[in-house]
DNA sequence: TCACTGATCGTCT
DNA sequence: GACGATCAGTGAG
């Protein structure tokens, strides 16, 4: 029986979070709409990692990323979209767990309709797609996941393999191997040289 | 499938 | 004023 997450279950480590969300699933509710989504592709920003936005110190826009664990960090770039992240590590310090791509489960008119898209593999792979697909704004920022709310984190089975790799579209901190997914997953982002 | 490019804008230098 | 945790579209192999 699937459950919403607590927070005493989601692990403290970034990491380790990064690697427990795969095969988690996210639910958005949205009045009468409800999109569930199945987490596939995770990448970990820890603690003094260049590549994090956390890197320089609290700003207004990443303030969030220092909540206790568990809470939603959105951001928006490039002038086109969103990205979700869960928060990690204990209160202050500024960490977080990018969701990447998922695995559409429910809601899916209301994900074609939102992505104005077709192919269902495409509703959710990458992170500004996945965004998109469940109605993610900046208006989510800060949210708690483990409390009711919008958007929420309910249990899922583990995935059956999962494969890490070098994290996609960064200059900064390239050779760290802190991204996840599961492999053989047509729902995971990236080339698919990255995939094995 | 991959490589490349333009779009677009909030944030920080 | 530059840049970025991206995307959609296009063209080549």
């Amino acid at each position: 029986m699937r459950h919403w997450l607590r927070r005493a279950e989601l692990p403290v480590d970034t990491v380790e979070l990064a690697q427990f969300l795969l095969g988690a699933w996210l639910v958005a509710q949205e009045r009468s709409d409800r999109a569930v989504v199945r987490i596939v592709e995770t990448e970990a920003y820890v603690p003094g990692d260049a590549a994090s936005h956390a890197f320089r110190g609290e700003t207004v826009r990443n303030q969030s990323m220092f909540l206790r664990r568990g809470h939603a960090y959105v951001y928006f770039i490039y002038g086109t979209s969103y990205c979700l992240n869960v928060t990690s590590e204990t209160p202050g310090v500024g960490a977080a767990v990018l969701i990447r791509a998922g695995e559409p489960l429910g809601g899916l008119a209301g994900m074609r309709s939102r992505r104005n898209c077709g192919d269902d593999r495409m509703l959710c792979r990458g992170p500004g797609r996945l965004a998109a697909a469940l109605g993610i704004a900046k208006s989510d920022d800060g949210l708690d996941l483990c409390a009711p709310g919008r958007l929420r984190l309910a249990a899922g089975a583990a995935s059956p393999a999962s494969g890490c790799s070098e994290r996609i579209g960064l200059t900064k901190e390239r050779s760290r191997r802190l991204r996840f997914f599961e492999a053989g997953s047509p729902f995971v982002s990236g080339p698919r040289t990255l995939n094995r």
